[in-house]
DNA sequence: CGTAACCTTGATTAAGATCAATTCTCGTGG
DNA sequence: CCACGAGAATTGATCTTAATCAAGGTTACG
């Protein structure tokens, strides 16, 4: 398991020895499509780096509607935040997920940190906690963009960020790629977008139209950057 | 302005000697209502802490619209994200203010503590290290909270909730507050609900005739919890 | 195969934004 | 001290967006 801590951009500062001390109270557990990690409002165990597959972290509305808060791929953790909110007072408080958290990937493999002897860990550890201290922050600021995405932008709009968001993060030294495939269901997507399956389908439909990018089943391909960007704004 | 800092919560375990160099890197300013702090995309100086009056820290859409991201009151920190976003590169990367923050109280003070010799003096101090995640990790599970509001529910269920949860932060100790004004203009409140200041007073409009609340100015009052709590689900 | 989940498309409806107009308050300057 | 103008709040009429409702088609898995 040590092999797979290292890789967390987190912990790649802790020494092998460190590394072990770590893997000594966590717990490698695989997930199959479907399969829920946690529920929300569950008691506390720990936090989770996902190592292989990929999950996604919601919430329900009193009528049962489900809006994905993020989606998780490998090497990245969640659920921390439980940790560090209760960090000084671990031993009083009784203290629970916040959300829920599925597998959306068939051959999802993680790796559940237990709390409390992790909180001793990093307690004497102050570059460690500066490290996730800079995970925190980042996730801050994707939620921020989230919320400013639903909070200020229509759905047209949303749509195009979010594939001009994809692109660009798979474009690397200056060679845009110009196709990707969709990672988890359109339903899936939709519910991240705060919109509906119809409504999604809908808004590619129209951007096939209107030739700003081709869909076929899971693949969106870019045909016009500039008609994209009109439409993100 | 130690006096100050010791009201901090996450100073508060600092000693004297502590809050003295903490103070050498900051700086004392006041603002009156409408004042700017910072813009969004603005170098970024350091993180504030707010020890009178209030701020609005907010998002402008690119036609204008505003979307209040948060309301900051005295004794807690804003800004702090980029600070650990980067903690590591602090001298090579050049970050920036990620929203823009407005005095929205014509008698604010707040305190500035600068970026770089902060990091240094937090990266010998473990114990503060967690505090400040702690803070981080609240300030992440409200704005999941926001997020959540916005994207799960509709306009009437988030002024309730939102009228809800005012008066139960104000009630303590099995004492029912029944009544509360508030602390900044509708129209700023319409914007951190997700919404404009028309459908705003027509929901308090609505409220009121079906006997929910009682609004005279800025003053709520609650006049039947249960039908409060029905119009939250 | 058969069932269930996913996706798409169409018709309808409802929520809430926009547009427009009026009133009120408050701070500023004549 | 009063007048003026700006920002805040309210109300009404209208319009747009996207959710809801309904149905059919496609895919995947047991």
């Amino acid at each position: 398991m040590t092999e797979l801590l290292k890789q967390v951009s987190i912990f790649s500062s802790l020494s092998e020895e460190e590394l072990e001390k770590l893997a000594s109270f966590s717990k490698l557990i695989s997930y199959k499509y479907g399969d829920t990690l946690f529920f929300d409002s569950e008691p506390y165990a720990g936090f989770y780096i996902v190592v292989k597959g990929m999950v996604k972290v919601y919430k329900y509305s009193k009528d049962g509607k489900e809006h994905i808060l993020h989606i998780v791929t490998p090497f990245n953790t969640l659920a921390e935040v439980p940790l560090f909110e209760n960090a000084g007072k671990i031993f009083e408080s009784d203290f629970r997920y916040p959300a829920n958290c599925t597998a959306i990937d068939n051959d999802t493999t993680v790796i559940l940190v237990r709390a409390r002897p992790f909180i001793s860990f990093i307690e004497n550890n102050a570059p460690l906690a500066i490290k996730m201290m800079a995970g925190l922050a980042k996730r801050l600021r994707l939620m921020s963009h989230h919320l400013e995405e639903i909070a200020l932008k229509d759905v047209n709009k949303r749509v195009a960020s979010f594939i001009h968001e994809a692109l660009k993060k798979l474009s690397k030294d200056n060679k845009p790629v110009k196709s990707f495939v969709l990672p988890i269901t359109k339903t899936d997507l939709a519910s991240y977008l705060g919109t509906i399956p119809e409504t999604l389908s809908r808004t590619f439909r129209k951007f096939q139209e209107d030739g700003i990018i081709e869909v076929e089943d899971n693949t969106i391909r870019l045909k016009n950057i500039t008609k994209l960007e009109q439409a993100m704004e």
